[in-house]
Order: C-alpha cells, then structure tokens, then sequence
DNA sequence: TATTTAATGTTATATTATTACATAGTGTTA
DNA sequence: TAACACTATGTAATAATATAACATTAAATA
C-alpha cells in the first residue's frame, strides 16, 4: 500500500474538513471546527496539514498562511501550483492551465538552479469586486 | 516631492539594514540588529517593512517570511516578482528574465480576472547544494 | 518476534504579526 | 498663522501562526 494512498484518522478528519469549506481556511480555523471530532491541539493539526501538502491533497496559498484542497488532478505531489487570489474578497482559485505549468516546469535559472516545484500567486480584482 | 522617493527615519534605518545583509532577513532579526539605532518595537519595523514592500524597495519571500532587498530595476513597484531558493541552504535569489515576467504579466486567467500582481516561487537545490 | 517507521497525544513555548491608543511632525490651504 | 489632513512615531498589550520536546501507540517490514 503506497503512503499517498492512505490517511491517517487525524488526517481524514482534517482533510474532509478543508474539502467541506472548500475555501482557503487558516490552521487555527480548523483547529476550532475539528475539535468536537478529538482534535485537541494545534500540532495535531500542523502535523496532518504537513502531510496533506506533502502528498499534494491540498495547498498552502502562502501570503495567506491558509490551506485548500487541490483539485487538479495534474499537481498530485503538489509540485507545481498557481492561484488567482482577489485582493478585495479573498476568493482564490487554483489555475490549472497546461500552457503556464509547462512554461514554468521548464524554466532555467540563469544560475543553473535545478528547480523541482513551483508556487505562483496572482493578484488582483476577481470579476465580482471589480464591478463595485 | 514624490511620496516613493523620501523615506522616513525608521524606514531608512530598516532598508540599510536590509540592504547591508543581502539575504533575506526576518523581522524579529531586524528588530534585533536595528535596536542599537533606536528602534524599540515590533511594530516599528513591519511599519517600515510595509512601506519599503509598497515601494518596491524590498519584496517578501512568502514562503519564508522573510525580506531582500530589491535588485531588480524592472520591478520598481513591486508588482511582478520572482525568486528561486534553496531547500537546503536556503540562499534565495531574484530572478529578473523579461520573457518570464512578460508572460507572466499578460497571462490571462480563465475566469476573466484582472491581475495586478504576482509572486513566484520555486524550490530546488542551488549549485553548491546539487554536488553535495 | 524484533525492529523500524509513521502517527498520535500533550504541554509548553517560540515566532510572526496586529490592535489600540497617544503623540509628533509635515504639508496644505483657508 | 490657524485649522486641517496626512504620515509617521512610540509604546504596551495581545493575537495569530507555528514548532520543540518528550512520551506513547499503531502499522509495516524484516
């Protein structure tokens, strides 16, 4: 059995969690809503996010320090990501678009960095917000 | 005088700073090394940090949380930014290749959103590290 | 079975960042 | 100059995010 394949209790409970609010939720946040499940410190929760990440079940969209759920099938190891994030509402997006990951899977470092996984982040105005 | 062009006395403690390690640097690091100048408080420095990001001056390493110097003519408001860095010794450079940043600015998102910023990220090992 | 590896539980603490409130300087304009 | 707005500053307290350290249990493998 592959470890990618099995979760853990912790992490199950974890992950439906983030799959339930499917929006970006913060450490903490899950911490609060998970508790009535067992879950009772903040490490619990770190551990199973760490994992999650690890084996690409979800993302951490770093400026926000909050975690989604993947749901594109071609970042299975969390390899390559990039989200839209409206600066206004918060709204993130994952942008699956085989043009962009191929661009940037392929991208040479003028220094000759080997590079193994990359994160993007977009901001800006989502079609909502810019109407207002 | 343009706002952009005059920085305040903390500011400019906290940018030399900056500029003088020519790494990236935390805040509580900053903090540490700049009290000497009289700077006393956590606050004063991400004040100093926001507006130097806001300038373009310096650029944060999200992944990192920490700050560099901006050496990159071409971002001046830090709109567009790029970094490689490394998982073993953690050395972060700043990628300036006008191709990448060209597609990157003009990349249209499906669902139509208007991008102001982006922010990339990518992991590898840096020369040094790959031969270990 | 013995051993290793992964996961868990728990407490304490470290690290990163912001709120709230009071004060001071700088430029504008009436 | 006085009134105003705006930016920056100082300070204390606290919120939010994340990890260290240690003991234990469960699962996988030799």
């Amino acid at each position: 059995m592959l470890k990618q394949e099995t979760l853990s209790k912790n992490q199950k409970i974890i992950l439906d969690y983030i799959e339930k609010v499917n929006e970006p939720t913060k450490a903490y946040s899950i911490l609060h809503n998970v508790q009535k499940k067992g879950i009772k410190a903040p490490l619990q929760v770190y551990r199973a996010l760490d994992r999650l990440v690890e084996i690409g079940k979800i993302h951490k969209i770093e400026s926000r320090n909050a975690f989604v759920a993947c749901k594109n099938s071609s970042c299975q190891l969390s390899k390559a990501t990039a989200f839209s994030i409206c600066e206004s509402c918060e709204e993130v997006s994952e942008i699956s678009d085989n043009k962009l990951s191929k661009y940037l899977k392929s991208f040479q470092d003028k220094a000759g960095m080997k590079f193994k996984k990359y994160n993007l982040e977009f901001f800006g105005l989502c079609k909502k917000c810019s109407i207002k």
